[in-house]
DNA sequence: CCGGGTATAATTGTATACAATTTGTGAAAG
DNA sequence: CTTTCACAAATTGTATACAATTATACCCGG
């Protein structure tokens, strides 16, 4: 592996699980160090991950992690929800049944772990759930959406409210995955894009109640 | 300005200027030396580039032009409707006064640009246009949307269709953009939308038309 | 004449060294 | 005691040197 790679995937677990907080800088050196390579890989995927929209760079001043108001959070789950929809309306015109048969397949593992939820099924759930997603965008085959996709893979955003789904809406985000696959099965655009958009509002309306939730914890904190 | 701003622009505008052909090779040492920076910056800005989905990396041999076919021609198109519609609904909201006001003299200029007609009147619009775009973008305030439009900022593909415009299309395009600034002004996301999806789609089809004379061009001389 | 293999050259990837800018500290003046 | 200026430490930005990988050219065998 590539030390810019190893740089990288090491910064963006230490983004996604939390060792650096929003707002906190990220020094060239200390990663440098951690990661065993020369700061010149660290620089390379510093700025792989700003592109990504992971973290914000201030000339002379080096990386700090992006940080994301409620405000932000929203416009993430419209552009997803918009770019997501022409994604699957791709999809149901371009998909190989090979590409179909394995996203049938992320989708029904997802069920399953989302229903029976066997040790350890909240990570596996993220996983799937991203590799879902993941596939989806290499199915639609194309570099464009791609490309305007990766500055919302977010993961952060996806990942931490996971742990906050309900049982039930855990299982209806498995569900919206399967019925897009049948959507896609059946060759329809329209019908995929409606799953979508509803798959997405769906995540969004949970984001809204949790993050409400905390609001309200920490008002009475404060109070 | 920094090293690697000045190596960005130059490939950048190697690029959208033609001096590369898609799919060409671009050698670290060669923009190096032309630009009289080390290679480092050089790295830097090409890895921007990619991001930007400017030229592809091919791990080991370095950076390749991208090319489009007609395909992701209409990729470009469709994601430019969807983002540019959002990017429209949140400046029906959000827009300053200041702002409209210099989205109309934009779009004003502009008619009187494409009805007049002056020397050097084709530039102008293209000037005219990019710069109305980019105002909006900038008067929706989101940074998300900002990062994902960055990757479709493929002007090669406007620039290069404008002088095909038939002048009632370069009209038509200019009254878009003033009744787009009346829809901002009454503050309706949805008027703003339409005319926005009619823009877009409007160039699409002037890009179709375009291609397809090309296309019988080529036909004719090879036959 | 053509295909394969090796050696050489060119290019990318990485490390290190240096320059420029910023930030933090501390002493002196008000 | 606070503020300001200067200096020092730290960090980023750039250049250069080196290592690893790939492309090319040439020779040899068929």
């Amino acid at each position: 592996m590539s030390a810019a790679r190893k740089a990288y995937d090491i910064i963006r677990a230490d983004i996604i699980e939390g060792r650096y907080a929003p707002g906190d800088r990220i020094t060239e050196g200390e990663v440098a160090t951690t990661a065993a390579v020369s700061r010149t890989p660290v620089r390379e995927a510093l700025h792989r991950l700003e592109a990504e929209g992971l973290i914000r760079f201030v000339p002379n001043q080096g990386a700090f992690v992006a940080s994301w108001g409620v405000e932000e959070a929203e416009e993430i789950f419209e552009l997803r929800a918009r770019l997501e929809c022409y994604a699957v309306e791709l999809c149901a015109q371009r998909a190989s049944d090979a590409a179909l048969a394995e996203l049938r397949d992320l989708a029904e593992r997802q069920l399953v772990a989302a229903t029976e939820r066997p040790r350890g099924y909240l990570k596996k759930i993220a996983d799937l759930n991203s590799r879902f997603h993941t596939a989806l965008l290499h199915a639609s085959n194309s570099e464009q959406l791609r490309a305007s996709m990766a500055t919302l893979a977010n993961a952060p955003l996806v990942f931490q409210t996971f742990r906050d789904y309900s049982e039930e809406s855990l299982a209806r985000s498995a569900r919206h995955h399967l019925e897009l696959v049948e959507a896609l099965e059946a060759r329809n655009p329209d019908w995929a894009a409606g799953v979508m958009r509803a798959h997405i509002y769906a995540a969004r309306s949970v984001f809204r109640n949790v993050h409400q939730s905390r609001e309200r914890a920490l008002g009475q904190k404060t109070a």
